[in-house]
DNA sequence: TGTACATCAGTGAACGCGCGTTCACTGATGTAC
DNA sequence: TGTACATCAGTGAACGCGCGTTCACTGATGTAC
């Protein structure tokens, strides 16, 4: 069973929609998913959410316009999760620190429409300052959380955080977009995508002096 | 001045085109470069090879047969910059590792639509089985370069060279896809590319053992 | 509480456009003899 | 060396299709009094 057309109960009262701003999102989203970032058209959304073709036009300008949306809600549901992962820091900054990394890659592969709609789509962040900043927050809080991790470190050996925070999201990134996407284009390896990450990040930290060395 | 619809001297004889794989492929690059992969036509690839629109069926099946070979080129050429820079190690590996590093981010931006084919196309390995041969071409290169570079490595400590390469692939596209790309998809950072792999590079050699004790 | 009216959020028909694809065709090239 | 012929690699016209976009319109909703 598909996207059936119908709203929520209650919703649709009569000859207007009543909620046709979050329609178009889902059905973009569920487009994205079955043809990828660029393979969505604006009436096509338009009829997934039973309207007419001219119906979209009331509530964005374009067909970007309305991807722009999408990327942007996508950014702030993935900052949540992110939040949520690294939880304060707790128990421990490694611990959460590894939490978050893993967290990275269950969006990127159990929202794969909405992870492609952050990276994929091509959309400038000079025409939607909206979108650069909620991709801003979400960024902040791998910066932030890489801020924790290396405060217990002697200052001398304090690696820049931004840095870190950098290394780490393009790290993270590579692995998802190479190894963990949900559609045709992915890569097989012989390790779960997870473990990969995970190997890396201790590697790195090892690297950097950051993590307590190991018993034996 | 653009791509201009003449043929090298010489290979233009008359009525048939002489060439027109090749010009497909060039065309179908400078479209790509100006719009993305998924943002040229067969259609305007023809027109812009100088030929009619029922011409390129001579060549291709489809459009994304097209792309493919554009991609399978693009991982051809690819492969050879990466050897290149490697030059079988020398004259130590880690100068070397170093410099294909620089070589992949080079060539992501200096043939952002090269890179563009072979990582953003969407196109199926499946459905392709070339186009996966001559990816795994290249990434051997760089698996054959961690291998090198861990022999030196005492065998406990040795790392498995194909977790390595993948650790160093995603950590590479992920800078270059994030942060070295040639379009308005571009996230500003606050230092190269360049710099910020290197820096990546270091740490993660650092944490596997791999790398000589600095002075100081 | 009722009514008049402004505004909002849809409809549906229409348009021009470019794409993908097919078709019978034809000029150019290569080869057998 | 010439000629007949098969094959190759193009042409150009045509088609159906879906998209983006505009337009005058209209039903539903909210509000002033």
């Amino acid at each position: 069973m598909t996207w059936d057309h119908e709203p929520p109960p209650g919703s649709r009262r009569g000859y207007h929609h009543g909620n046709l701003r979050e329609a178009l999102m889902k059905a973009a989203l569920d487009l994205i998913a079955l043809k990828g970032p660029s393979g969505f058209t604006f009436a096509e959304a338009a009829r997934a959410a039973g309207v007419s073709p001219a119906a979209p036009y009331r509530h964005y300008r374009d067909r970007d316009a309305l991807m722009a949306d999408v990327a942007r809600r996508a950014f702030d549901a993935f900052e949540a999760k992110l939040k949520q992962a690294w939880a304060g820091g707790t128990p421990d900054p490694f611990t959460a620190f590894e939490r978050v990394g893993r967290a990275y890659l269950d969006f990127a592969r159990l929202e794969p429409a909405q992870y492609s709609a952050m990276f994929e789509s091509g959309l400038s962040f000079k025409a939607f300052p909206d979108l650069h900043v909620a991709g801003e927050r979400a960024f902040n809080v791998l910066k932030d959380a890489c801020s924790a991790l290396v405060a217990g470190m002697p200052e001398a050996k304090r690696p820049p955080a931004m840095m870190m925070a950098l290394h780490i999201w393009a790290q993270a990134h590579g692995i998802a977009s190479l190894f963990a996407r949900g559609d045709e284009a992915r890569r097989p390896i012989p390790m779960s995508p997870e473990d990969l990450l995970d190997a890396a990040v201790l590697i790195y930290l090892d690297g950097l002096g950051a993590r307590p060395k190991k018993n034996g």
